[in-house]
Parts: structure tokens; C-alpha cells; sequence
DNA sequence: ATGAAATTTGTAAGCGCTTACAAAACAATG
DNA sequence: CATTGTTTTGTAAGCGCTTACAAATTTCAT
């Protein structure tokens, strides 16, 4: 039942002064060899741990990074994630989640709770936060970085992509095709600006051939496959000449979910209906037919974010605004509107 | 750029002493409701904002759980952790969240940088720890509980499952459909007990029965789509005759592979081969044909390892060891073996 | 009113570490 | 061998908070 050793019981062990024992933790060098063999023999003989704790209050700095994502259920945040904390990882940081659920109050309370811990740095989703997030951050001089989203005129740190832009750039891709009615099975946009901006984008890309979306063509589901099967079912669940030949789904959980309902009710995919998501998760590439989708770089951008913060904590230069390219997968989902 | 005010001001502002700010702050029926409202205002209008580890020093407690997952790659343990982390927000606890990528050695050096952090406790994943690990847990008398894993005679809180027998039920099952020829396509054994029981659950059944599995029946793959795709054309690879009638996979994303193969191949599942998985993935049971797999308590054992390391903190009593269910779970994709 | 009991507040001692700064030890130079 | 310059080590003052304990205040029965 000892309890945990500290710093003063090894100097003392070792004959030396805390200062010393904290100078072989810290920086080896600047202690003589001879000394600070003796004082490693120490810390390895009573099995020291350091105090992050006391660390912390005495050098300001926690080495940790707190990540506010929108939930781990989705596959794209968790890889995000986990680029993230391999990046952290390397660099001796540790990565402190919250997951919100979609709730910006909540999202405020995890901030304030993350800012508390004393991260060193913290890793957003979205350009969508409650102004009293931003103003605590603010006060708090507390670096972040938004991600999932690159708005050219953003006011803060972001790295990711243009969704509005790539939503465009797959219904276009449609649109080439020859396809006049698109139908959107888009995720829930209350409290997610990416999911509104690419609706957006769509909407930008029928605008420009003097095309809209039918509201009744607009459907919201939250992400999983049964709501995109669901989301199908309902898109096509009007006269024959008013359904959409192609369908842009919110992301490819939804697409894989519209796929196959559309498979399940004897509809051919891509002769009959064309299919898109976003996202090219792993599975995407495997569907028969394959499917169609946008690569979003969840991996680089979780990278970049980690990049960014822990450059900020060392004074390395990181640009604060990246963007990164999406990527227009062309597979099997997609093609030219059916003849009739 | 004022710094950030601490408990000193505010209780110099409110005309107090920091004992009674810090009990407004922890303990707020234990000071009258006047001197309350005086602190409370005074703490909106400066801004404070606890320090966390100012807190932690002085109380030895960070409101803080770890948790050393293999990877976050996985939907699987996604979700384990989301439910983890639902559990602990309630609480106001927060996640340190740190992942292996199955390498044991990588996994103590992150169990002794959380114990640094002095998280008030740990959740692992599987059985399967450097017995440093296990002492460095018990030196430091940091509450841990393993995951994912469940045997009667661990000397360690677990909460989780069993998966030899898991695996053994849901060879049972194809067994008793009549076949005789299994494969499997397991996730990679090295570093993984989890991925080795489930083998050896397979291996139990046959044997029971006076069957084996044959040597160039057992792959091992990692865990994604295309390893399932190529695991599966391997195992078809040879004579007909000698080929697998039915597939355990490690996972549901090796199934999900297998039987995307199979169908490139012109075989039919089940008709032609049985394919089963282990999880019970989101996306399971909308294939066609639905896959035939095990359902895994992800979220209960999260919440629940959750619930037990909240409770070694407030002395709440948890059972330190618990057996959740798996369910096995019938779908189309498994049938008799071919008559032939 | 009055004194004892109960409640509220303040005092002050750490929690374990980092880090200026001062002191000591060692090197190098003339 | 002084003298000065350079490293290495020690001293000690906090970092911002919690929490025994003591002091002050309030409550209540008498």
C-alpha cells in the first residue's frame, strides 16, 4: 500500500534535487551522465510515474487534444478519428473525444468541459457552432481548427473540403448524363452544415441549366441504410413520369441503402435508376454495381487537423485554412437516364 | 489579454474566500443562498472556468476514464466506444481515447501515458495484455476492465462475451444445416484473442463431431472487404470436391466480402455456398440475401464497462465480471450444403 | 435574552511538479 | 595558477485548486 512514489522521493533516493530528477524527465542532456544514471536507476527501482496532473499546473501545457465529432457511428468520423489520434500518438499527445450527437448545446458544454481539462488544442466538425463556442474558444485562447468543411471566406482554422462544391461536381456528373429529375435523399440538416450545403450544391448545379429540385423530390433521413432504403421507397412512391431518374444520396450509407431497396423492389441499377453517394466508404468500391460516390480524404484531413493543432502548441507553421480535393468516383450506379 | 481569472478572483471580486468559491462550485447547497448568488454572478461575469488540473492535483481525481481499443477502423468498436462515451458524458466524465493498432507493446506504452494522465480508470479490449500491463494497472491501483471478452476464469474485471462459443453456435448451426466442409476466414490471429477463440469456437464444433477444419480451409485476412473478397476465392481455389460447402468469417466485413465474391464468382449463396459473419453489422441484414451472423452487445458492453468504472469511483457496486449474450442470427445466407 | 448545537465561512496547508535564479563545479585561457 | 566563461546542480517560489480545521455566525429551545 505505498503510495505512488514522486518526484522528491526519487531525488531523494538518488541523492539529488528535484530539480534534477525533473531535468532527467524533461531534458536528458542537460544533466551529466553519471547523475542521470543514477537517477534512472531510481525512477526504474521504485517505478515512477509522472503526475500529468501537477505536470500540467506547473508547465501549463497537458499534452492533450480534445476532438468534438458529431458521433463515432459513422464510419467516415471514426476513420477521421482515428488518423487523429495515430498523429497525436506519435507526438507524445493524448486525444480527449466528445461526441455530440448532432446537439450544438451540447456541443458547447463539451467544449467548455474540454477547455477545462486544459487541452492544448481542439479538433471541431463543421463550420456550424454556437456562438458561444467560438466566443469561449476565443477567450479561452484555445487553438482549434474546424473540420469537414472549407468555406473560402471562413473566419477560423479549417481544413477539408468544399461540400457544396463536390455536391455540384456528382450532380453534374448526372446532369451530363442526360437526367432532368434528381432526387435527394439527403441527411438531416437540422444542426449539420454539411449535409445543407450539399443539398445546396445540388440545388447550384440544377440552377445553372434552369433545372430545380421538386420538394417532393427533397427527402431527409437520418444516416443508415433502412432510412435510405425508406427514403427510396418514398422517392419513388409517385406517378411514374414525376419520379426521379437519378437519386444524390446524403452520403453512401444512404446510397447503399437506396440501392438496394431499388434492387429489392426489381428496379435496375443504373438502367432504371441512377444512384450517387459521398463519402467512398471501403464498401462502396465492392457493391454490385459499384457505386458512384465522392472520396471525401477523412484520413488527411484528421492528419492535417492534428498537424495544425500541434503546431500551434510548438510554434511550427501550419496553414490555417487548407483545402483539401475531393474526388468524383465514377462506378457502376450511374448512367444515362432510361430511354422509355 | 488578461489572463484567465482564477478562484482567487473571483472570490477577492465577490468579497469571499476561494474556500467558499470552490464550494459553490462543488458543493453549492453548503453555502447560503446569498453569498451563492453573489459567487455565481461574479463567475458569469468574469468568465471562469474551473481549472482542470489545478483540480486534479488538489483532488486527486480527474473525471476522466481511458480507453485502448485496437482501432477505430472497425464500425464494431465504433460503437462500443460511442457508447462509452454516451455513458461517461452523463456523468460528466470525459474520454481519453487511445488506439493499438493491435500492437501490444505500442498498447503499455499507452496504458502508462493514461495512467500519467491519471485517468480514474481504463477499459481494454480482450484478454490478451503484456503481463507489464497488468502490473503497471495493479502498481498504480488504476480500475480497469477488459471488453470484447468473457471467461469464466479471468482474474480480471470483464465484461463482454464468449467468443468460443459464439463461434462455436454459429458453427453448430451450418453443421447442423449438413455441412461438412467448413472454411474460415479469420481476422488476423497474431495479437488478436478474440479473432483466435473464434477460430477455436469453429474448431470445438467440428470436433465435437469428429470433424477438422483442413489446413487450406483456415485463412487468415485482415479485417476489410477485399481481404474477405480474396480470402474467399483462395478457399474456392481448389478442387471442387475438397472445396468448403460453407465460410465462417471473422467478421461481417469479411462475410460481406465472401459473399460480394461468391455472387462475382456466379456462385449463389446460399444455395451454392453458406456464408456467415460475426457482429452483426448495421448493414447485416439488408444484403441480399440478409447474412447469417452473430450479434455482438457492442453498445451494452460499452455502456456497461462505463457503468463500472463510474461505479469503482463513487464506490457504486458493479459486478466486475459479466457475460452478455450474443444472439445468432439467421438470415439467407446460409442453406444445406449443395445435394450435388 | 441566553447558551448550546448546528450551520456557514475563512484560514492555510498542501497536492507534485516546473523553472527562474543563484550557487557550485568544471573548463579554458593567458 | 589566477581569471573568466561555461555547464551543471540546487533552492525555492509558485501553478490554481481542495479540504481539514478553526472561527464565526445563525438557529433554537429554554
Amino acid at each position: 500500500m505505498t503510495p505512488s512514489p514522486t518526484l522528491q522521493d526519487i531525488a531523494t533516493a538518488a541523492g539529488v534535487s528535484t530539480a534534477t530528477v525533473s531535468r532527467v524527465l524533461n531534458r536528458p542532456d542537460a544533466v551529466r551522465p553519471v547523475l542521470r544514471a543514477r537517477v534512472e536507476a531510481q525512477i526504474d527501482l521504485l517505478g515512477y510515474v509522472r503526475h500529468g496532473a501537477a505536470r500540467a499546473l506547473a508547465s501549463s501545457r497537458t499534452m492533450t487534444v480534445g476532438a468534438i465529432i458529431p458521433t463515432l457511428e459513422s464510419a467516415i468520423f471514426a476513420s477521421g478519428i482515428n488518423a487523429v489520434e495515430n498523429r497525436l500518438d506519435q507526438d507524445g499527445y493524448t486525444l480527449l473525444l466528445a461526441v455530440t450527437n448532432y446537439d450544438r448545446a451540447h456541443e458547447y458544454r463539451q467544449v467548455r468541459t474540454l477547455i477545462e481539462r486544459g487541452v492544448d488544442g481542439m479538433i471541431l466538425v463543421g463550420q456550424d457552432h454556437a456562438p458561444e463556442t467560438f466566443e469561449l474558444l476565443a477567450r479561452q485562447r484555445c487553438p482549434f481548427i474546424l473540420t469537414w468543411t472549407y468555406a473560402s471566406g471562413s473566419r477560423y482554422p479549417c481544413v477539408g473540403f468544399d461540400n457544396v462544391a463536390a455536391a455540384r461536381g456528382i450532380a453534374d456528373h448526372l446532369l451530363d448524363l442526360g437526367h432532368l429529375r434528381l432526387g435527394i435523399i439527403a441527411g438531416i440538416t437540422a444542426g449539420n452544415d454539411r449535409a445543407r450545403e450539399r443539398v445546396s450544391g445540388i440545388g447550384k448545379a440544377l440552377d445553372a441549366r434552369g433545372l430545380a429540385v421538386a420538394p417532393a423530390h427533397l427527402i431527409e433521413q437520418p444516416y443508415d441504410v433502412g432510412a435510405g432504403r425508406a427514403g427510396f421507397r418514398a422517392l419513388m412512391a409517385q406517378p411514374a413520369d414525376e419520379r426521379p431518374t437519378a437519386i444524390c444520396c446524403g452520403n453512401d450509407v444512404l446510397a447503399v441503402g437506396a440501392v438496394l431497396e431499388a434492387q429489392a423492389m426489381g428496379l435496375r441499377v443504373p438502367d432504371d435508376v441512377s444512384i450517387a453517394g459521398f463519402d467512398d466508404l471501403p464498401m462502396a468500391e465492392h457493391l454490385p454495381p459499384g457505386l458512384t460516390t465522392v472520396r471525401v480524404p477523412s484520413r488527411r484531413m484528421g492528419r492535417y487537423a492534428a498537424d495544425y493543432i500541434l503546431g500551434q502548441a510548438t510554434g511550427a507553421p501550419f496553414a490555417a485554412r487548407v483545402e483539401l480535393q475531393t474526388e468524383l468516383i465514377i462506378r457502376g450506379t450511374t448512367a444515362a437516364p432510361p430511354a422509355d
